[in-house]
DNA sequence: TTCATTTCTTGATCTATGTCAAGTGAACCC
DNA sequence: GGGTTCACTTGACATAGATCAAGAAATGAA
């Protein structure tokens, strides 16, 4: 089993023939630190697996960059509106290092339900866990200071602190670059 | 076409056979106020329609009730973890004001995806709408203030705040309803 | 390497928002 | 319909977190 098969089942729980069928639609890709996955208004007609590196959401409030989440080894990324409503991106999409990937088409990735029968199903399993996620991140903020979401994310996720711009772990909990600074030099007295 | 109809033609575009046979499935129930949708560790078998009335989705942090959502006419509202997981409900529902509903048993919206061969694909694109949403609500935290956040649900709902506890707003709205009622008393000046 | 640029930290302040407490008004229930 | 409860407002004060500015450290390019 290869390691996107390992991904996709996974996620996915499916049939080692249908794995195949699936997996044969993604091609390997490379994008070098600092190359763009998407960008605002640009049509993002792909869909990948990171199978190493980290990429970074962000969009702009009034000229400043908003980071809304930082994908990484394991994870799906795109921009959900443009992949299933052909509509513009809402949001740039950069390598923070270089990455592999594992990429389908839009059109390959809209001929999957046809090979698979179970495959929307299984794709609408997926985008409720995603809802969930999200609405736990909706609730953090509704519910936590600054320093509960950073320990919440420490927590999860320690490796992202030596690895991702500080800056943009931040924007991304919600705080400046100044508070996060702040809470970790507490943590360490 | 009866009200019910309409709901499900303007999110789901369905054929008027699919239509019929999905509308079967539903019955009008009532909730009084007060009286609640599911509550957190219950399993929440069904989703329903709100066909007038309001209802509010919250949880606990610390002993304290966080407002998640308010539900209103035309939404659909459910515990999605309980309806697609099988798993306890995440959250508190409760009615805000007396409501008539259309409900399907769990049972029954499983069912459909056998009778209407497309189900499973609109209701991927309704799960993803939903998620664009939630992700447009996380980057409102990220990147606007307490205020900001007022304009904006205001200028979407008015009548929201006629209606509504302003203490469930301003909680939904990650505030006090201290600092809600100083926002609006700004306004009037 | 070395210089230039960017990122991170730290201190001094400022401000939006939270907390606490009291008073007012509205809603609900015998 | 009158009293009790709950919701809302307002003021005084506290504080988490933002902003601004400067210096230190890390990173990247030549």
């Amino acid at each position: 089993m290869t390691e996107l098969e390992q991904y996709i089942t996974s996620y996915f729980g499916v049939s080692q023939e249908d794995l195949s069928i699936i997996a044969s639609l993604f091609i390997e890709q490379e994008l070098k630190k600092g190359e763009y996955f998407t960008k605002i208004d640009d049509y993002c007609n792909k869909l990948s697996f990171i199978r190493t590196g980290y990429m970074r959401v962000y969009a702009y409030k009034e000229e400043k960059e908003v980071t809304q989440w930082i994908s990484s080894q394991g994870y799906f990324v795109t921009d959900l509106q443009s992949l299933v409503f052909d509509l513009p991106s809402r949001w740039n999409i950069e390598a923070l290092t270089d990455c592999e990937l594992y990429t389908i088409s839009k059109e390959n990735y809209r001929k999957i339900s046809q090979k698979v029968a179970k495959w929307e199903h299984l794709e609408k399993l997926f985008l409720a866990k995603c809802f969930l996620t999200l609405e736990d991140r909706v609730f953090s903020f509704l519910s936590m200071t600054a320093e509960e979401r950073y320990d919440h994310l420490y927590d999860q996720n320690k490796e992202l602190f030596n690895i991702i711009p500080l800056q943009n772990l931040a924007s991304m909990l919600g705080m400046t670059p100044e508070t996060l600074s702040r809470i970790r030099k507490k943590k360490l007295g």
